[in-house]
DNA sequence: TCTGGGGTCCTAGGACCC
DNA sequence: TCTGGGGTCCTAGGACCC
């Protein structure tokens, strides 16, 4: 029989702020004492990201305020994250399940799925190993799942932490995971749990329990996807060789504060419009259709997009298709957070010139590369648009730090 | 000191073509 | 003047994940 493992690092970021630091010479390590990674709040960036377990024992949670985390632990000690080393961390990981299996999926930077082939496999030997040896060799704990498919491997994995290893084959689908609540359930978030309850569904084996057309009824095709989980039927395989981005790539960021005037609006699209070309470029792939995402200061959120004639990657023509956009989305009020996204992608070999395209067209292309060079080799902040200066607003704003660099680094 | 950032997939309506 | 159906593409919004 086929095995799947399902891995999950103990609170990830939390773990690894806590390994780097020990390695530092600190003397305190951040999981045995109340401790979260969070945000900084006078950014409005200020939510937590990861929690230690005698934080947890506050009644903290992923997700909400620092200021609403203080509340409940006020000697909470919170430190911001760091994105560079937890790629590093998740890489190191990474290397170490090559060696036990090459089919390998990053389902995130702290989870992976691994497949086992053939039969007579001792897995429970193999995952305690796995175990001891990312103990040992990388300093933190994670948890482990073990079953027939993915989803269940996963399921378990979530059973009991830290530093555990649970299996869930399909005959132990009864005992072990009918019993809980619903919303443990893969695929059950904020939205379906209350229509399930309405339904008098709470358990995963309540859901179970219901007919499949009355789900496919009530909740279309995603009723039909739970119910066949609450079943332990799921059949995907490892999807191996997965760029972090395969369908589309995009950076977005909460002002510092609320604008209201397009110009400063202009000044974060370009900055948006510098790392998600730059990512786009580094991925070797064009996009065919560009998006923005507006937020209100009242949190309302919307978008607006438009299709090219032909796919870009040049940086100019990105900025520019997003002030056309911004002008025509822009509902007036103030915002709180600007987001952009690519999406249509295709390979960009050979070039598709059109008709109309300029002779400059090659040239603005080649002076992206040769300033993606030049990030790449000395940093990110080696070179900037002149009107980012005296600015407060950064010349590349979102995830092309550190993180896309060492990614893409192997390529180099 | 209110509420992050980066993804994928699905649905529904309208345009457009045959 | 009115009446069709099917297929594809595009757009906007919403659900889910970590």
């Amino acid at each position: 029989m086929t095995l799947y493992f399902h891995i999950d690092v103990n609170s990830a970021y939390l773990s690894w702020e806590a390994v780097s630091r020990l390695q530092h010479g600190d003397a305190l390590d951040l999981r045995l004492i109340p401790s979260a990674v969070g945000g900084d709040p006078k950014s409005r960036h200020g939510i937590i990201l990861a929690k230690s377990i005698p934080a947890k024992k506050y009644g903290i949670t992923t997700g909400e305020t620092l200021h609403e985390a203080l509340e409940k632990c006020p000697h909470l000690l919170v430190v911001p994250p760091r994105y560079g080393l937890y790629m590093q961390a998740s890489e190191a990981m990474h290397r170490i399940f090559l060696e036990v299996s090459p089919y390998v999926q990053r389902f995130s930077i702290d989870e992976s799925f691994m497949m086992i082939p053939g039969s007579g496999v001792d897995y429970l030997r193999l995952g305690e190993d796995l175990k001891t040896r990312i103990r040992e060799e990388l300093g933190f704990t994670v948890n482990i799942g073990i079953s027939s498919n993915k989803l269940l491997a996963k399921m378990a994995s979530d059973f009991s932490k830290p530093d555990a290893l649970h299996t869930l084959f399909p005959e132990e689908i009864p005992q072990k995971m009918w019993p809980l609540p619903v919303e443990d359930l893969f695929m059950v978030g904020r939205a379906t749990r209350p229509k399930l309850k309405a339904l008098g569904i709470h358990t995963i084996g309540d859901l179970a329990a219901t007919p499949r057309s009355y789900l496919v009824h009530r909740l279309k095709s995603h009723g039909e996807m739970i119910w066949e989980f609450a079943h332990g039927l799921e059949s995907s395989k490892i999807r191996m060789d997965q760029s972090a981005w395969s369908k589309g790539v995009g950076n977005g960021t909460t002002l510092p504060r609320d604008i209201d005037k397009p110009r400063d609006a202009f000044l974060y699209l370009l900055g948006l419009s510098e790392s998600v070309a730059l990512r786009l470029r580094l991925g070797q792939k064009l996009a065919r259709v560009i998006m923005i995402r507006l937020k209100s200061s009242e949190f309302k959120s919307y978008t607006h997009q438009r299709t090219l004639l032909s796919p870009t990657d040049e940086t100019p023509v990105i900025y520019e298709t997003l002030k056309s956009l911004f002008m025509e989305a822009w509902r007036g009020e103030s915002l709180r957070y600007l987001g952009v996204r690519l999406t249509g992608l295709s390979e960009p070999t050979p070039y598709q010139y059109t008709l109309f395209d300029s002779p400059e067209k090659e040239s603005q292309r080649a002076l992206d590369r040769q300033i993606d060079a030049l990030r790449l080799r000395y940093g990110k902040n080696v070179i900037q648009r002149g009107v980012f200066l005296h600015k407060r607003v950064k010349p590349l704003i979102g995830g092309v730090g550190e993180e896309d660099y060492l990614m893409m680094s192997s390529l180099l």
